[in-house]
DNA sequence: ACTCGACGTGAAAACGTTTACGTTGCCGCC
DNA sequence: GGCGGCAACGTAAACGTTTTCACGTCGAGT
């Protein structure tokens, strides 16, 4: 039925195969006029190249796998958006498997991605250099995406937490705050021990006199509205909180609030992430962005240069993008 | 180098690589030690059956496409989550193609696609009848989602804009609200016309009495924002806003807590989407939940019914995906 | 004028599978 | 004991491309 193969095309254009091929793709050792000739045929019998007829010959796929975590939120979509576009410009597909939520689901997603991509774009909580090495033919061009795994042979690319992180402390030490309390993440976690080693890092090196507070929390918003009751509590009261994501800062601030602290005046409240909902709340939230979506399209790009040379490939290299400040109203009264 | 074909196992398990496909795949027709004997070889030779020859002689690729419009936050996150999800129980991989601008690309996209995927999931804008026609080889099943074309043919898959909507305004009815006012979506929106049309029929049919008022919006914040001035300055005043979406919503809570209205005693607010933020406002906003994951598991089933049963497949049909009333306290002060 | 190279073109091999079709050997039945 | 049937297995064709190679043919250089 309608699956018009190479051979109708050419049989329409009087030609042989190998020129229908090679002027649809190439478009070399073959004249203009025939090559005319046959794009015409090919348009006149909507003639598609059979995709995996030519992946078999030519060994690309022109499909690039994301393995991705089991994501909530935005986060997941702007990443998504970042590598779909940056492989589009490539001209290259995008074959996704989120949500694994084990070590053998994502090994097994992993496996049946053979042989279907060219590349691999990895974002896994279980990617440790064992699972890797096991589940990995060390001759897929790989790219890893927010792991602790740095070097090793692997190309990585992650969000700058410490240099965030740091940013933030400085800038609330440049308001002339002195003792900034820091609500940690949840234990273990990759992005929240880097932002409090950010933060402790710019305190040793800017202010080594202030004190380092810790409070716990696990970035959800219950934790931070607890940690914002414990600053209340404490004596000297600190004039600054740093939460390690958004939403402990936003549950920070309601805490405050309810205590009829005045905010940024008494005591200033940042967080991490800049979730759409920092800039809604009284007052908005300051906070450190991260273009997600530059995370996706850079490892896309990185990934993309291992592809195309795979003999000059940067291995082993961790680049890191960049995290922004971005000041509002609950740090800096003279933000509007 | 590495790639092992079957005829390295079949070398390996002293059989032929008629013995090795059939004991890897049916197991019929085979020795139970015979296929043993050629699954111990395969998993030696760590052999993975080479995914593009496989699709050339079967015509299955077990994969299938999902093109998407050039979405953000997380109503996308959840479409991929729940499509992800239905496609791994079925053992079919994901082709996201999203972010296409005009239709042109859409088509590209959906060109590219060809002979790649089994079946399509599409929700785009661009996709009206003549569209599709053209685009789309009339033999690969498709399922539309959130489209204005029902019938037609194509299987249809959408949010019940128009229940949620009568949800809502059903429920403010029932809290004693007589005079409520509906925030449009911007002109052209489909999930805002509908939203429109649902406020329309509940009053219609249940408070007939009950003024239809309308204020234009554009599901920003800030056009809620005026909204809410103007509902300020009607008089009658209103005691109730159902706002087209959540954004909206926040917008005109914003203007009427600065007015220093009491909600939901004065005048009840409402929103639609359940955005992450509706629970975090104050009071927190009553607004319909839809399950967007559901749509797209939803429509992953449809499609995947459709290609294991190409013969009795189901076209022409229009399935809804329901919407859920969540009530909360800019509603009800009952609601904690 | 003859050779040589370049160029356009066609025939055929190759890619790695699945599957239709033979072939073999075994078992049971008359 | 021959024969039919069946199960296990091998051979080879087929899937739709790309690409190598060979074969002209034509133009230019000696």
């Amino acid at each position: 039925m309608a699956t018009t193969t190479i051979k109708d095309v050419a049989r329409e254009a009087r030609v042989s195969v190998a020129s229908v091929s090679r002027a649809l793709n190439g478009g070399r050792g073959v004249t203009a006029e025939t090559s005319q000739r046959i794009r015409e045929a090919a348009a006149r019998l909507r003639y598609m190249p059979h995709a995996a007829a030519r992946m078999l010959i030519t060994r690309r796929t022109n499909t690039i796998g994301a393995l991705l975590p089991d994501l909530y939120g935005e986060f997941f979509s702007e990443l998504i958006r970042g590598i779909d576009l940056a492989a589009r410009a490539r001209g290259l597909h995008l074959l996704v498997s989120s949500s694994h939520d084990d070590a053998d689901a994502a090994a097994a997603a992993l496996r049946a991605m053979q042989g279907r991509v060219d590349g691999l774009l990895l974002m896994s909580p279980h990617a440790d250099a064992a699972f890797l090495h096991q589940n990995l033919p060390h001759d897929l061009p790989t790219v890893l995406m927010n792991t602790r795994l740095a070097g090793d042979g692997y190309c990585a690319l992650s969000v700058d937490n410490d240099g965030g992180a740091r940013l933030m402390v400085e800038h609330l030490l440049a308001g002339g705050h002195q003792r900034i309390v820091f609500i940690q993440g949840p234990p273990g976690n990759r992005d929240a021990g880097e932002r409090e080693l950010g933060y402790r890092e710019a305190l040793a090196s800017h202010a080594p006199d202030s004190p380092v507070i810790m409070l716990r929390g696990d970035f959800g918003e219950e934790s931070g509205y607890r940690a914002g009751h414990q600053v209340l509590a404490m004596r000297p009261r600190p004039d600054a909180v740093f939460a390690a994501n958004d939403m402990m800062a936003i549950g920070c601030m309601a805490a405050l609030r309810e205590a009829g602290i005045c905010m940024p005046e008494e005591i200033a409240v940042s967080g991490f992430d800049d979730v759409p909902m920092a800039r809604y709340v009284t007052p908005p939230l300051t906070t450190i962005e991260v273009h997600i979506a530059e995370l996706g399209s850079q490892a896309m790009e990185l990934l993309g240069e291992q592809i195309d040379h795979p003999d000059q490939a940067v291995t082993g290299v961790h680049r890191r993008v960049a995290a922004k400040l971005v000041v509002r109203g609950s740090t800096s009264a003279a933000a509007r």
